[in-house]
DNA sequence: CCTCCACAGGAAGCGCAGGAGT
DNA sequence: ACTCCTGCGCTTCCTGTGGAGG
């Protein structure tokens, strides 16, 4: 709340009054709690640039995807419908900022030509039916108007009517298209839509990271949703180094940052997925890092600690997530690892985490059911628990060699197993 | 070599919730 | 309001695997 408010219009008496029953007149007149951020130097001149939803003006390492996406919709300018266009490539490939760009680049150009061009990004995890991208769509194209509530066909006769009488070309980006529930079904009606439109038409630039997905659609949504496809490729070490240049020149102030430091944000992201929105996020974090320690500069220690504190993250957001039994479950790898290492440290051995057998584990997770008097999974259902587990990369488990009897998994926990326990513990905490 | 052990993972099926169709 | 269908989470049952031990 106090964030959102705008903080030069607002006397700071007048709202503290307002949003607090402590009497503060002591430590108002001794010093405001923002007084140390407002003289803080920083090292950012435009944080932003480092911000997930951030669109650079100029897409680096694009220039064929966007040249294509440009061919594809220029046949607007001569008053033309354009084909669909389906793009694919892994998260963090530029697909979604590379059709923004052109799609405002689109608008720009269509005002300048007095031409009618109207466009609607969604993001179809939230807009996930055909009947909430029509919602969607008209409410971008009569932002005054409220149709809450019509029928999905007097919502699609609305947009129709839209787009013919101002003959406009409409164009709707679909991001992440393969969770819209019947997609089969919203792709035939907007391409069916275009026989019905005697000025101006509708097309689709749908956007996905899973290829496979298009396997599961009707062959004839197939065909027109795909009439076009481009494929963004996850970036390399390389173009991720100067995707990262070209954002710390906007983001952060001169030579702040060192350029080992950007190769290593740049090869630490390639390695695990060749996604620029990790580099950079690598960075922001890096530079989070050192401003709070006063630095003047980033260097790769910064780096590895902004990974281990965002591999931190996802975890943790990852453990939250789990459903309760196999929460017990890595609960109980971390518990029999904990105490393992315990008896290994007292004989001078290694520091690493501990190899566990999955018997044992299944015995733990057992007995910590019964203490606490919960339901015990099924053996069977425990080991798929446990493949999903090492999906997540939170364990890794190997088949036993030699030494252990026959067929059983060795499992050894990738995190610290403290903090395994204590990201349990706080999300038992959230949902008491 | 055979049998046992301790487990892996496939197949089938069950109960339930939630959505779609009528 | 009601069936019907489907997907999910899970169990039960079963076959396969490879070292240990007789």
């Amino acid at each position: 709340m106090l964030i959102m408010l705008n903080m030069h219009n607002i006397h700071y008496r007048q709202l503290f009054i307002q949003y607090s029953l402590v009497n503060l007149s002591e430590t108002m007149s001794s010093e405001n709690l923002f007084t140390e951020h407002l003289n803080k130097e920083t090292i950012f001149l435009n944080r932003n640039a480092l911000l997930p939803h951030y669109t650079p003006e100029h897409l680096l390492f694009r220039e064929k995807q966007m040249e294509n996406l440009v061919d594809s919709l220029a046949v607007i300018l001569r008053n033309e419908k354009p084909s669909n266009i389906f793009l694919y490539g892994k998260t963090g490939t530029g697909k979604t900022a590379a059709s923004k760009l052109v799609v405002e680049h689109l608008l720009q150009a269509m005002k300048s030509k007095q031409g009618n061009f109207a466009s609607a990004y969604m993001n179809c995890r939230t807009y996930n039916s055909k009947y909430k991208v029509l919602s969607k769509a008209v409410k971008e194209l009569f932002p005054k108007e409220n149709f809450l509530g019509y029928s999905a066909t007097f919502v699609f006769e609305k947009v129709m009517e839209y787009v013919n009488e101002t003959k406009s070309h409409l164009v709707l980006v679909l991001d992440e298209i393969d969770m819209i529930k019947d997609l089969d079904e919203c792709v035939y009606s907007l391409t069916r839509a275009n026989d019905d439109l005697k000025n101006g038409s509708i097309s689709i630039l749908g956007i996905s990271n899973k290829l496979n997905f298009k396997d599961k659609l009707d062959p004839r949504t197939k065909s027109s949703l795909c009439e076009r496809e481009l494929i963004f490729p996850p970036y390399n070490a390389e173009e991720l180094t100067e995707i990262l240049r070209q954002r710390a020149e906007i983001a952060l102030k001169n030579k702040i940052v060192e350029d080992s430091a950007l190769r290593l944000a740049a090869a630490l992201a390639a390695k695990e997925s060749g996604d620029a929105r990790t580099a950079v996020l690598f960075l922001l974090k890096g530079a989070e890092l050192a401003e709070k320690k006063g630095l003047t500069k980033i260097t790769d220690k910064e780096i590895e600690l902004a990974k281990k504190s965002v591999e931190e993250e996802i975890a943790f957001e990852m453990i939250s997530c789990l459903p309760e039994q196999q929460q017990r479950v890595l609960k109980s790898i971390a518990v029999l690892a904990g105490e393992k290492k315990g008896v290994q440290s007292l004989h001078g051995s290694s520091r690493e985490e501990a190899v566990l057998l999955s018997g044992e584990v299944f015995e733990k997770y057992q007995s910590m059911a019964k203490e606490e008097k919960v339901s015990i999974i099924s053996g069977r259902w425990y080991r798929e628990y446990l493949n999903e587990l090492e999906m997540y990369g939170l364990i890794s488990t190997i088949m036993s060699g030699k030494g252990q009897r026959g067929q059983t998994k060795l499992i050894k926990v990738l995190l610290d197993s403290k903090k395994i326990l204590k990201a349990c513990a706080q999300t038992a905490d959230l949902t008491n």
